[in-house]
RNA sequence: GGGGGCGUGGCGAAAUUGGCAACCGCAGAGGACUUAAAAUCCUCUGUCCGCAAGGACUUGCAGGUUCGACUCCUGCCGCCCCUACCA
């Protein structure tokens, strides 16, 4: 362990002063200049910022100040996803008020991001717990409302028993209620729905213009929104005229292969279909163990089907054939009609639940040669299929489509698995849904005027009954905007989600009190050129922020299509196996790293570990080494002060983008270093714009500062470095270019060293170097020889020696030339400025 | 069951995308400085054979394509993530 370290604190406190002062982060519209949004998702203010937050942060500031010196207006902000749970169970466990709770968390976590020294406009910070900010999503859901897009419906939601509450389905961890641990179950509610569905065929078409997105985040989507294209159509029941069965299916072409059908066991047909009572009976027993065993074994890979078999048969419409119905677990309400056709010849779960039933299996496709599989989903020829035999699939489920259609018994049909988003929330914070019940009126919308619709202060929180806004007669009795009459006010409030799926636009203008945002700021900044945050979100937040801002753009606010034009997601930071929690108990904190290493080295260490997109590794040993690697660098630069013309007789600087013939070395060995330097901006610049990969590119920095030092002892002692002036301009050159590189990584200390030299201007308002072609020209290389694959013999030649002269080289060679012996040479292969390899035969 | 990803030294990782496998760092060993320690600096460190020069082997396993494969193809094995009877 170091004794000797840099003075990071000081250095730290004092440059964090001077960026505030100088309000060098802030920033405005400027149309004369390029525009770079990069944003984090922001943070739910929970306690206490650790180092498994910190990395994303430490991402995001390095994106940042990078393309400040590109020369971007770069807008970076930050601020609270403040609304939530755990705010309420602090409240219920501790007594402390929520806002109490959460605006003490937020000062001390802001004070955490100004100490680690992040570039974020502070004067953006948005809260979405004030009413200043819900209020225009209060004015949005009205919108919405208006238009269809915000709805009221009875559905089934994940039910506490013992909590006496609903919970949001990432509030269920294995059938289980967080809080109590209780088994959730299904319960029939009202509740508020956004009509995502209505976006699901634009949001599925834009995952493919999207190119800045990770591929596996917009998998996801895609298979989330779950675009499945079929044919639906009634299947009469026989014996019960006028009662049919409607069902979705994708394969319409399989509609002879039909043995039987099925419903879901909660489908509300049944009740119609079954009228005697002893199968009534039955069908209640059925559905009980349905119910049963869905709570117990959920995740069991090839659970038995279970089914009944009921009395009724249905038919089918292609050719009258009566089929059985049945009730049967692996048909699910909650997708297409509720009920199949089913085709075990071409449907891997019928084909199971048919050989346990003891149904017939029809093949309508014509099995490839060969074929010993069961079910066959592949395409072929159509059989047993009246009139689409002989067609292909594909044609098949054109004619039969065509075939239902034209005689009005079904139609072309395309289902999605997305559902729409169910928004409300039986908690106190969160934003009030601003609506209200009149016994004249019913249901009517806020008026505008009125809005926002504030939470009230006093509330008891038990965590029990129910929505806790519900017991508080001064929120729930109000007057009917419409009549002046009584009214009751609407008690749930919005999921949080809401507030984040438009944070980004309020940061645009975030004192804006005209409107959501200021349109002509908005026009300006968005779309986010760049989002960093969790794998965790790459549905959730991700499609309900694409949702959001699609509908704020059909409202009229905005021209953009899209909030987020590139994303890039960070693994995980893991300690002791885990990723790092609270409730794990294995967090390293950030004001611990901060005090004993600096926030330049746990920044400098988190993105050296591991390229962004890989879970990272917490390692005592390896933050040691990133703080080792800055005191090296310290040192140097404060132990050559002197020489590199630091202090109070500051150089004229050269950027070091211009070649200054002056500088140019005289020596070999001046020439490889300067080849190293520019080298180095070369591979620092492609690693942060090509790929992300922060890893590989400080490891750059780090072989150049080896070579810095190798240079400057070498330099000395007659080997060749030049005279004294040019070695001077040189290690100077060496010096800036690595503080220019590395300032991104770690502000503070470079910034420091970077004055020390005697610059007066902030080195974020530096250009980025751009590598000099010039010193990057080698005149020599080494080329591998190889005989028959191995490395037998190295030449050095010349850059851009001829293929043929080449070849006489390394046949030439001493080294190679006992490996080849009086083997026959069949050929030799040159790949120019690489190897040359020598194939022989015996 | 479906979808995606991964597998390289003791560890985190790298490899200009088909051309010297293991950059950079961590850990370890030896040495210098020191009364001593810490810090710092230097040397070594994939495995095996060899005093050495040098050689053989090595990117989960088995094949294939190629002058040449960590990289491309096929089949296995193992791990991780997502999703779950989606009709």
């Amino acid at each position: 362990m170091s004794t000797d370290r840099y003075p990071f604190r000081e250095i730290e406190a004092k440059w964090q002063g001077i960026w505030e002062a100088t309000k060098q982060f802030r920033v405005h519209e400027d149309p004369s200049r390029p525009k770079f949004y990069c944003l984090e998702m922001f943070p739910y203010p929970s306690g206490r910022i650790h180092m498994g937050h910190v990395r994303v942060y430490a991402i995001g500031d390095l994106l940042a100040r990078y393309k400040w010196m590109r020369g971007y207006n770069v807008l970076h902000p930050m601020g609270w996803d403040a609304f939530g749970l755990p705010a309420e169970n602090a409240a219920i466990e501790h007594g402390v008020h929520p806002v109490i709770w959460t605006y003490e968390n937020i000062d001390y976590m802001r004070t955490q991001l100004m100490k680690m020294g992040i570039s974020y406009d502070w004067d953006r910070e948005v809260t979405t717990c004030d009413p200043a900010y819900y209020k225009w999503e209060q004015l949005i859901f009205i919108k919405m409302l208006e238009r269809g897009l915000a709805y009221r419906k009875r559905s089934t939601v994940n039910w506490c028993p013992s909590c006496q509450t609903v919970l949001a389905n990432e509030q269920v961890e294995d059938g289980r209620c967080w809080r109590c641990d209780s088994e959730v179950a299904p319960r029939e509610i009202d509740g508020w729905f956004f009509k995502i569905t209505s976006y699901a065929d634009e949001l599925l078409a834009w995952c493919d213009r999207l190119p800045g997105w990770p591929e596996r985040v917009l998998t996801m989507q895609r298979n989330w929104i779950g675009k499945s294209e079929g044919a639906e159509f009634d299947l009469p029941v026989a014996g019960h005229p006028g009662l049919s069965i409607r069902v979705f299916t994708t394969r319409p072409d399989t509609v002879f292969g039909m043995t039987y059908a099925v419903l879901a066991p909660e489908h509300p047909l049944v009740d119609q279909v079954v009228t005697d009572p002893v199968e009534r009976a039955a069908v209640a027993r059925f559905r009980a163990e349905v119910a049963r065993q869905s709570e117990i074994e959920r995740t069991a890979a090839d659970r038995p089907k279970r089914g009944l078999r009921l009395s009724a048969r249905v038919l089918n419409p292609f050719n009258e054939a009566a089929v059985p119905l049945f009730l049967a677990d692996y048909v699910v309400m909650g997708y297409g009609t509720g009920a199949i056709m089913a085709v075990p010849g071409e449907d891997e779960r019928d084909w199971e639940f048919a050989e346990q039933h003891g149904l017939p299996i029809i093949e309508t496709v014509k099995r490839p040669d060969g074929w010993t599989g069961k079910a066959y989903t592949g395409d072929g020829v159509k059989v047993n299929s009246g009139f689409l035999d002989g067609l292909t699939v594909a044609e098949a489920k054109r004619r039969a489509t065509d075939w239902l259609v034209s005689r009005g018994l079904g139609a072309a049909k395309v289902n999605y698995r997305l559902r729409d988003w169910g928004i409300s929330r039986q908690r106190y914070w969160g934003a009030p849904i601003p609506v209200l019940y009149c016994d004249a009126c019913g249901m009517v919308p806020e008026a505008a005027q009125n809005l926002p619709v504030t939470l009230p202060r006093d509330v008891q929180l038990s965590g029990k009954g129910g929505s806790p806004l519900a017991n508080v007669a001064s929120f729930v009795n109000a007057i009917c905007p419409r009549c002046g009459g009584p009214a009751r006010r609407e008690t749930d409030t919005m999921d949080t989600f809401v507030e984040s799926s438009w944070y980004f636009l309020r940061y645009c203008s975030p004192g804006y009190d005209s409107g959501m945002f200021e349109r002509g700021a908005a026009d300006y900044w968005m779309p986010v050129d760049q989002y960093i945050g969790g794998i965790e979100h790459a549905v959730l937040h991700l499609l309900y922020a694409r949702f959001y801002t699609k509908v704020l753009r059909d409202l009229g606010l905005t021209k953009i299509d899209e909030p987020f034009m590139a994303l890039l997601s960070q693994g995980m930071v893991i300690k002791d196996g885990a990723k790092m929690s609270k409730s794990k108990g294995n967090v390293v904190s950030d004001d611990f790293v901060r005090e004993k290493y600096g926030a330049d080295a746990g920044r400098l260490f988190e993105l050296f570990a591991a390229p962004p997109e890989k879970d990272l590794e917490w390692n005592d040993q390896g933050i040691e080494g990133a703080s080792r690697f800055l005191n090296r660098v310290w040192r140097f630069v404060v132990g050559h002060l002197t020489e590199l013309g630091g202090g109070e007789t500051p150089p004229p600087s050269a950027p070091p983008d211009r070649v200054r013939a002056a500088t140019l070395p005289t020596t070999e060995a001046g020439r490889a270093f300067r080849r190293a330097i520019h080298e180095t901006i070369r591979r620092v610049t492609d690693d942060i714009e090509r790929e992300f990969h922060f890893n590989t590119a400080i490891a750059a920095i780090m072989e150049l500062v080896n070579a810095l030092q190798a240079f400057a002892a070498a330099a000395g002692d007659g080997t060749g470095a030049g005279a004294a002036p040019e070695r001077a301009a040189l290690l100077r050159e060496a010096v800036e270019t690595t503080l220019l590189l590395l300032g991104p990584f770690c502000p503070h200390v470079t910034e420091e060293l970077w004055s020390l030299l005697g610059h007066t201007e902030s080195l974020f308002k530096q250009r980025w170097p751009v590598a000099d072609p010039g010193a990057l020209q080698k005149t020599e290389v080494t080329v591998v020889v190889q005989v028959d694959g191995k490395v037998r013999g190295r030449l050095l030649v010349d850059v851009d020696t001829a293929d043929d002269q080449m070849r006489q080289l390394a046949l030439g060679d001493d080294r190679v030339k006992p490996w080849v012996g009086q083997r026959h040479i069949e050929k030799v292969v040159v790949v120019p400025n690489r190897l040359v390899n020598i194939v022989t035969r015996a």
